[in-house]
Formats: structure tokens, sequence, C-alpha cells
DNA sequence: AGCGTCCCGTGACAGTGTTATGGAACGCTA
DNA sequence: TAGCGTTCCATAACACTGTCACGGGACGCT
């Protein structure tokens, strides 16, 4: 009779929390299964029966990173203007990313070689981004955005994840005002795709 | 009496060019030095000579990756109306690093983890992006962008890098027409810059 | 011709992810 | 309770990586 598996619950959060620590503090290259092992008090092959190998591992730290970008966004409370709440979560969404630098990679980056996040990956990270398509469907329907086929949001998500990945990866001149310039951006985008026959 | 140092140019090309292919066929994780090296009938050793390590070629790569950027940029054709030239250059952007996805990872995503770009080379890839920054200068001069400081170059460049990143790392939904969301995106995104008060 | 320097091939070192082997702990059945 | 079958994970090896010490041979200059 086959014995049920009971994983050590206590060593797989242990060997996560850890993960995200070793990210956290150091990037994605410090993460290494040796040493992640040596710090939980065990061994590689542990990595592998609880995650199936490295990418496992990382794949788990993945869909939790977007976990907690979605909580971050629909935490984010609504004036009802959308115009409005489109930059609000823009500035979340940034403030997120800046929360834990290193997870933002791991999300977006490709920053560690050997994972790309498969479709029920993806799924969750779509998942996250929920309020962003909420607030333009909003705005669609009252009139004060033109949108087609969910274009804009793309277009929103596109300056947002751009905006962010030059900051993070430091492309930005030195000495900018990133909060400014970015808010900035953002109103000006949105601006840019208000229904000015209406309003 | 020192010798005058006398690399191997040849060799130096080769290692380049070989470099460039590996990357652009397999990604920046198929660029290891053994295989680097045996490809260019040498040893990595040569690598350390020429290029004192790993970094180092892949700064050369670095700068020949924004070198051939901002030759594209420049060889778009202006219309002298800036609304629809920053569009234009948007979409040779994309068209740059669609040529070669993976030369635009070494340029922004990190994709060789223990490369930094230092300030000398970060330096070349603000120069690809003068013909930007022309553009919204013109644009400014005449009246129709309403820009302060620089905002709208950061602005612009963040949706067109945004964009791209999303499309090379698989982000975007399958099956959309990238190419009209894209131009419609860096149309919208534009349009909110422009100065409403004159025209 | 000879000297001094530099280029780079050989080989080693420390690190990585991965996996075959095997022991020990555990759940279930008899 | 004894024993079986399975699962978990520790040990150790393999292939691979970037890096560097060593040293031979080629080269430019005097």
């Amino acid at each position: 009779m086959p014995r049920p598996r009971t994983h050590d619950e206590a060593l797989r959060v242990r060997l996560l929390d850890r993960a995200g620590e070793l990210i956290a503090a150091e990037g994605a290259t410090a993460l290494s299964l040796r040493r992640l092992a040596a710090d939980a008090g065990t061994s590689t092959t542990a990595v592998y029966s609880l995650f199936g190998g490295k990418p496992g591992l990382v794949r788990e730290l993945y869909v939790e990173a977007f976990h907690r970008l979605g909580t971050r966004l629909r935490a984010v409370p609504m004036t009802g203007r959308p115009a409005e709440d489109l930059v609000l979560l823009g500035v979340a969404y940034r403030e997120s990313a800046l929360a834990d630098p290193h997870l933002y990679g791991v999300m977006f980056g490709g920053a560690i070689p050997g994972f790309e996040p498969d479709d029920e990956a993806t799924s969750h990270s779509r998942a996250a981004l929920a309020p962003l398509l909420e607030v333009i469907a909003a705005g669609v329907e009252t009139g004060v955005f033109l949108d087609s086929g969910g274009t804009m949001a793309v277009g929103c998500w596109g300056i947002v994840h751009g905006l962010v990945s030059l900051e993070l990866l430091g492309n930005l001149p030195p000495g900018m005002d990133v909060a400014a310039t970015y808010e900035r951006s953002l109103r000006a985008n949105t601006a840019g795709w208000l229904n000015r026959a209406s309003g």
C-alpha cells in the first residue's frame, strides 16, 4: 500500500522563506541550492523532493511574489474616478516593486536563468493585475476612457513595468526625482486614453 | 624594453562574433567561456587576455548592441511632425529589439548574472537614445509638447521599453496583435504629452 | 643574436545544478 | 505488535561553470 506523501511542511516553508531572504538580501545569483540547504539545516536533495529542482522552487517564489503584488494592488483605496485610480494603482505597483526589488526580477526580469514560468504560473500573474483591468473597464463603461479590446490595459501595464524596470536596473539618470517623474508620466499616459468627446 | 601590446585582433573579433551568435541562437545561458573558446579555436585564457574576463567580454557586446540600436534609430526618416516621429522611433525601437531579442536582454534584462555596466558603458546607452531626445526637444521648441526637465523622455522610453520587455519575455496574452497594440499604445501615450493650449 | 615582454595552452580550484544510491523513518495492514 | 512498502533525505559523485597560477613559445626591440 503506498504510503501517502507527507512532505515536511515546516521544512518546505523554511526553504521558501530562506530562499526569499537570500534573493532579497543578495540577489538572485546568491540563491544556490547548497547554501540554501545548509541554511535550512538540510541537504540539496530535499529541494528535489519538495519542489522537483531549483526551477520548481523559484516557481513558488514567483507565484508568491504575484500574490503579494495582487494584495497590494487590491488594498489601494479607489476614488471612483478612473483616471485618478489608474495613477494610484500605478504608484502602488511601483511601491510594491521597490519593497522587494529582487523579487520583481524573478517575476519579470528572468533573474534565474533556468526558470521559465509555465501557463499555470502566468495565470497567477494575470490574476494579480485584475484591479488594473477593473479600473479600465469601469472607465470605459462610464465613457471616460476610449479603449478597444484590452489595448489600453497593455499600454498602461507597459509604461508602469517599463519605468519600474528602468529604475530597478539603474538605467535612469542619477539624481532625478523618480517618484515625481513616474507619476507625471503616468498622468500623461492616462490623459492619452481619455475620451475627449465626453466630459 | 616593454614590447607593445599586440592583441590578436582577428581572434578578438572572432570571439565577439561567436559570442553574439551563441547568445542570439541559444540565449545568454549558452554563452560559456569554454564553449566559446573551443568554437573560436582557442582557450579560455584568451578571453582573459583580451577582455579581462567574462564580464569584460559581455561589456563589448553591450556597447555593440547599443551601437546597433542607435544606428537603427538614426536611420528612421523623420517627418518633421514630432508626434508622428515619436511613434516612428518607438516602432523602430521595437523592431531593433525583435531583430535580436537576446541582445536586448543583455542591454536591459540583466541576462548575464555577473555583468553590470559601468558608467562609461551606460553613457553609450544614453547616446543611442539621442534621437528620442532630439524629437522631444523639437516638439517642445515648437510648442507641440508640454514637458519639464526631461520627464517626457523618461516616460516615452518607459512605455517603449516596458512593452518590448513584456513581449520578449512572453508576458503578453497569446494571440494578440502585438504590433497594432504597441503602436496604438504609443499614440495614446504621445497624445498625453500634447500641448492642448496650442494647435 | 639576445633580451624582455606578452599571449595563451595546460591544468587545477572552488563553485554550481543534478542525480544514483542507500539508509532511516513513517503509514498502513495483518 | 510485527512487518511490509513507500517516501524522505543525507552522502557522494558527475558534468559543468568562471577564474587563475604556471610556464612555454612567439614576438618586438635593442
